[in-house]
DNA sequence: ACACATTGTGTATGACTGTTCACTGAAAAG
DNA sequence: CTTTTCAGTGAACAGTCATACACAATGTGT
């Protein structure tokens, strides 16, 4: 029964488990199309992904147990493409001069290429159903902290401690998650508005990085001679 | 009909707009208790808001012509609140010591008092119905001007010009939003977890306003001798 | 005192929901 | 070839939904 090969029909046809795991496909699929026309997750019926993703009702049961368990596979889903931004990021090189625009560059592309699970990212991450919240912020801070190990790897902001370089990676992400919220938004075909957009999203980066490393050299010269104001 | 004053009955009882109007209060406080159960607003039913009001679904009609518009209403409330936040923060000493560390305090004090229509904000600000997502961000963008005139009439970074300002002011905005998401989740009586996360807020806000500053710095030095790296 | 306006109720209806069950047909296994 | 397995079907169920309508109760204006 569990043999990876079947015995006695090698042929061009398609398998039984192709099969199947071509419908479960349909089904995820179909969640993320109602999504992305402006649903909620929770607001999915399991009839209406079924009807969308061309299968009876009753079919969905084969994959799911219901509609969270599909919500969960959604946010499996998300991880890996998480994880694969984060492969195409560590393929740049090191230190270019313009690097910070470039990566913001490649993420911008990387949301428009994956609208639909930034959209179930955006909707999901602070709304809606419990398990997935917290599925989804268990993806976002495991991103997190990849995201500081690679900065560790590349010998980039090597003279921050470790709390601060996660504080700053925690922080870039939010602004992540925030930018791709308004690149989702974005009406098509608006260049001057993107380009608008991207400056923005620079700049921020910037502010971050920058306030980073400026906050880690006050908080040594606070110790080298304390009783200095911190605030102002 | 349309007397402030009712003619003949200035008695103790309720007079009728006084009714509707707390029947009202009454629909929204469901609503919101709802969403606080975990719950979605777009998943929300009409039928569902009554019977948490204590009311026939029919007579939901009398207030809202359908969900989406006591929707509206509730951002309206949001919109009061925040406003009333910032009045807050008016109150407060131009330039103590700590100032950083107590509005965070405050604030942190004020997510908690209003904990339903932050929970509303969090939701609602990425997720589900599409006009409800475009009037709340419309508040928040109102809320970060405001601040950013409030940071210039008291002379704060009068430095930054308005650009930057404006910049700041929604970093630092959108880092409050994702402080009340951790507020929100944070368990009850764990005094230790909130005050982690105090800091983690004030060290958020002194990067973003480090780093606003020595951008800014940045740039005039830029401008006055070109060709310097802005990265690395 | 009387007529009107308005808030809230109860019932009804047709559509949609999640879930069950017995089933079909074809791939897989023997 | 025969048997078994199993993804997908279609009918049926009880429940909930939004909405419409006639109606009741009562505050309000004349």
């Amino acid at each position: 029964m569990v043999s990876g090969i079947s015995t006695r029909k090698r042929s061009n046809a398609v398998s039984r488990s192709e099969r199947k795991d071509l419908t479960r496909a349909n089904l995820l699929q179909a969640a993320l199309t109602l999504m992305g026309e402006g649903r909620s997750f929770t607001s999915l019926a399991l009839r209406e992904i079924a009807r969308e993703a061309g299968v009876a009702p009753t079919a969905f049961y084969r994959h799911f147990r219901n509609t969270d368990e599909l919500g969960l596979a959604l946010v499996e889903e998300v991880g890996i493409t998480l994880r694969r931004l984060l492969r195409e990021a560590r393929k740049m090189d090191v230190a270019p001069r313009d690097m910070l625009r470039r990566s913001v560059s490649v993420y911008q592309d990387y949301v428009k290429l994956n609208r639909l699970q930034f959209v179930f990212i955006s909707s999901e991450r602070s709304g809606g159903s419990r398990i997935l919240r917290l599925a989804i912020r268990n993806d976002v801070t495991h991103f997190t902290h990849e995201m500081a190990q690679d900065f560790r790897l590349r010998g980039l902001y090597a003279n921050l401690p470790t709390s601060s370089l996660q504080m700053v990676c925690s922080m870039i992400v939010m602004t992540m998650l925030a930018a791709a919220t308004d690149i989702l938004d974005l009406p098509p075909h608006q260049p001057l508005l993107e380009a608008e957009m991207s400056e923005n999203f620079v700049r921020q980066l910037k502010i971050i990085l920058f306030g980073a490393t400026r906050w880690d050299e006050d908080l040594a010269a606070l110790s080298a001679k304390p009783g200095r104001k911190d605030e102002g």
